[in-house]
DNA sequence: ACCCAGGCCTGGA
DNA sequence: TCCAGGCATGGG
């Protein structure tokens, strides 16, 4: 299935720090795995990418989940013509990054994990979990390939604090204990969220231990789709104090405050060399 | 060997 | 409300 848009580049999504399952397996090709799928995505030219998919469950699954329905040029030649010069580069740098709609379960544990590791670590960890706590999968594409998928709250609900010690998650362990858990019991429902106000969804989100301000707007945005978020990590930190000298205001990005936020931490990373 | 990582929690000003 | 220290571990 060929995909055309000025705004969907796979190295530049895979390497925005939003998801740790995607992955280059070759010369820009990726593979992917999302929603008990695995797919691979290559770039062809600038403007082109195949995806591993039927036209049908494109259209069923992953317009929604590439978010193929936003207007991401608008937002690019929005920032590409203001007066924000670091916006501007920013913008133009990563203009093929769009913010998927990953599963809000798969995302509250990610970031949970997140926290205080940098993003080879998280998918390293993210693996070890889907590998003893996923259903193991075959796919025909290629010469046949071996996935794990990412487990279900049910799944991790039920591990041991023990046996997830020994996956290398540091004290992050009763977290996600603790998280899936609430998710199982009903008392952090997660697809409800995504239709609440943002405000009521991050206090939700907060009240479960490991879930800060941060990783609270890493959930919103990236699995729940509250574009508004602005996570603000190390990277995003420096940029507001580097760049802004802590005078940088949100507010004129209003609804949309996540894509502008994607644009910075993936620009700062480049310019320090990451 | 060392510092830092898409931070959070607790305790104390 | 804001700050310091601790945290478990791996990547660079």
């Amino acid at each position: 299935m060929l995909i055309r848009s000025k705004n969907f580049n796979i190295a530049q999504i895979a390497n925005s720090g939003q998801c740790f399952r995607m992955n280059e397996i070759s010369e820009n090709k990726f593979s992917m795995i999302a929603y008990g799928t695995y797919i691979e995505l290559e770039q062809l030219d600038e403007e082109t990418v195949n995806i591993s998919c039927s036209e049908e469950d494109f259209h069923e699954r992953w317009v929604e989940y590439f978010d193929f329905k936003y207007d991401y040029d608008r937002i690019v030649k929005e920032l590409i013509q203001g007066k924000d010069q670091f916006l501007k580069a920013a913008a133009e740098y990563g203009k093929g990054i769009r913010i998927l709609k990953q599963e809000p379960f798969e995302m509250l544990i990610s970031y949970i994990i997140s926290q205080n590791k940098n993003i080879p670590s998280i998918k390293n960890c993210i693996e070890r979990i889907c590998e003893r706590y996923g259903e193991k999968r075959r796919s025909d594409q290629g010469e046949g390939v071996t996935y794990y998928t990412f487990p279900s709250p049910d799944r991790l609900a039920k591990a041991s604090a023990k046996d997830l010690r020994e996956l290398k998650l540091g004290y992050r362990d009763e977290y996600i204990i603790n998280a899936a858990q609430a998710v199982v019991q009903g008392e952090l429902p997660l697809e409800k969220l995504m239709g609440c106000s943002f405000e009521e969804a991050a206090a939700v989100l907060k009240k479960i231990r490991g879930i800060g301000n941060k990783v609270a707007n890493c959930i919103l945005l990236y699995g729940l789709h509250h574009i508004e978020a602005f996570p603000v990590d190390v990277w995003i930190a420096k940029v507001l104090k580097e760049i802004y000298d802590n005078r940088f205001d949100v507010k004129i990005y209003d609804g949309y405050a996540g894509i502008v936020q994607q644009y910075m931490f993936y620009y700062m990373r480049n310019l320090k060399g990451v």
